[in-house]
DNA sequence: GATCTCTTTGCAAACCTTTGCAGTGAAGTA
DNA sequence: TACTTCACTGCAAAGGTTTGCAAAGAGATC
């Protein structure tokens, strides 16, 4: 029933193996003989049949994009433009689910690893030891961990920090906490270096509270710890902790930003929409998808992954790129910061507020390029 | 360099076709036999290549799932539910996203056709001919629009909307506003129908603004034409439109709920998080997503969809199920909805505000099938 | 001992495409 | 005219798996 090479080439009066070049190497064709096939495969709804193809190539034009949580509104906008670079590119994406779980991001890579060429971990879990592993039995490209020899797409999470504690600190806050994010999680590791190395430097102290479970719960459940800690100021893993935050003061009494200010990070849709709107340092999540897809498909038209004849091709060509991404980050000022105890005394940064509100303004762009291509 | 079942054959002494056996007919092989091989494939880390086995029988364990747009909150819980269930039957999911576009969906059924053994579609915004068309190319399920003699589920919006309008009308409202969805949208087309309806019957009278995008920003803009219409109440079409006029109202210095009362559709994440909280109809999203793909795989275990000398028993066995599930929605009642200028008066159900704040429970289960399996 | 049945295994074709190689014929060169 | 070059096309193998058929061997039955 489904329309294959074979019929078209009857249609059209030709070898197989021309309707094959008219599609993959249209340059090798009669311009004549060449429309004469378009046409018959058009009229007869021709589609190359990709798994057939990726049997002999070596390359499914599939490509896989495994996420920690698809419910986590920080995931969608990645996705969204993950995709479509894809597909501009003529791929088409698998999208799995891990649950925040390590061990299903295991079962995940190897189960996906025939099927794709290649592959975007989001914001792993599992250990740098074992994501190196697998890269080994596909490409990989990792977003949000930072890996020595593996391409990496990271977002400046430190420099935003390091803002917000500017920020905090200039308000007039000394009692900073942090929530920290999941364990495992490179950003959560990053966060708290550069929020601890911040608050030194402005002279204010930093608390950590967690790890937590990166979601709206996550923070509704530190509340309590928030206000028994005592601090002025907090900077939550993420927004949706934040928020969460927000919601458990609220039901403590404790108002935002007048007695604790909150800062997010991340500027998901949600955060302009809170009461107060939520301070955060904004991700350039979209950028982080698109730079994620280009970097795993770079080598694509040059060097296959498999094929006939194609083993020494392999071992010597197969380079990859180990380049590593960092896109710049932005803190976004809303209504969830306000002055602190500290507010207008000398000290450190006591300055003013800070320059004004930003709009966020996806970068698109990477703010710095390390690493260089490799042979693997 | 990937192991392939020669491999395992070669070294666990058999032959290649008892390799195969192994993994999908084993009740054909000798119980020793099967450790052994089983034992060797673990060892050499063997993984059927799913491309060569879907050449062979017509069927790629992989599923599509088309959404209007990934972005908008309402679908992340479908497309989690779906992945999840599509993982639990050994099935991977390709996710696409079409940006509201008719003319992408059809596209995007067309290219993963021959790569999938089904396509969910969900929230689609083709015409009704056209998606019967395409279900003659590959199995399709439909989200959200109702289809005869295809499988749909369906989320009951009509009685959503009628829950909602009496509600309104109960708190003492009568002139009401439609904030309309999308052009072709199934669901829309139910709420304004049912809204309507429950108006008339309520003695309230309906405008319908729109058509609109389906955001936050559609919602925003007509914030303005709601003032102007002077009603005191608003059904918008998804939570997301609802939020966006509650800024757009808020911007314009009218008070919700004290002087408009809005409910949303869906109860998204988010619809707790605004302030005031969304009053909002409730769908179960995460349960048609499982409900989608278990009738997509219903049959896939006894008919194959192609593959050698299955013609006859694909004529005679294909049977596709044309099941409709409507899945029931309920109205939560929270902040965004007050009593309006006929608070108390007489009229038709102007009684009491209603039954009371309700918790949202994903129900799970059909609450109406409807149709039968008939051969395709 | 011959025949039959049943379980287990091997053989080889088939799925649809790509691609190296060789063949064809025409145009260009000496 | 004889030879080379070139553009185009056909041939056939290959990729990894499934599966109908047949063969082999072990028991069971008569």
């Amino acid at each position: 029933m489904p329309v294959t090479i074979r019929d078209v080439a009857r249609a059209s009066g030709v070898h197989i193996s021309t309707v094959s070049r008219t599609f993959s190497a249209p340059h090798l064709v009669n311009p004549e003989t060449r429309v004469r096939v378009l046409a018959c495969a058009e009229d007869l709804g021709y589609r190359p049949n990709r798994a057939a193809r990726a049997l002999i190539t070596g390359r499914t034009h599939n490509i896989g994009l495994i996420i920690a949580d698809i419910a986590n509104p920080f995931f969608p906008p990645l996705i969204k433009a993950a995709e479509s670079q894809a597909r501009h590119r003529d791929y088409h994406v698998f999208v799995a689910d891990t649950n925040e779980d390590a061990a299903a991001e295991e079962e995940l890579v190897h189960a996906l690893a025939k099927q794709v060429d290649g592959v975007l971990l989001c914001s792993p879990r599992m250990s740098n030891s074992l994501i190196e592993q697998l890269s080994r039995e596909v490409p990989l490209v990792v977003v949000n961990r930072q890996l020595a020899g593996l391409p990496c797409v990271l977002m400046d999470v430190g420099q935003g920090a390091r803002s917000a504690i500017e920020h905090l600190a200039g308000l007039g806050h000394r009692e900073i906490a942090l929530l920290a994010g999941p364990r495992g999680s490179w950003t959560s590791r990053e966060l708290r270096r550069a929020a601890g190395a911040a608050a030194r430097a402005a002279g204010a102290e930093l608390t950590v509270l967690g790890p937590n479970p990166p979601t709206e719960a996550g923070g509704l459940a530190q509340a309590e710890q928030v206000r028994r800690a005592g601090v002025t100021a907090v900077l939550a893993y993420n927004d949706l902790m934040a928020i969460g935050l927000l919601e458990g003061l609220d039901a403590l009494g404790v108002r935002v930003p007048q007695e604790v200010s909150v800062v997010g990070v991340d500027d998901i849709t949600l955060s302009r929409l809170t009461r107060p709107k939520l301070t955060t340092v904004a991700t350039p999540t979209a950028a982080a998808g698109r730079t994620a897809v280009d970097m795993l498909l770079q080598h694509d038209t040059e060097f296959p992954r498999t094929g006939r004849g194609g083993g020494a091709a392999v071992a010597v060509g197969a380079r990859r790129t180990t380049a590593q991404v960092m896109l710049q980050t932005e803190l976004v000022i809303r209504d969830s910061t306000a002055p602190g105890p500290y507010a207008g005394r000398d000290g450190p940064g006591a300055t003013a507020a800070g320059p004004g509100p930003h709009r966020r303004a996806d970068p698109g762009t990477p703010s710095v390029v390390a690493g260089d291509v490799v042979a693997s």
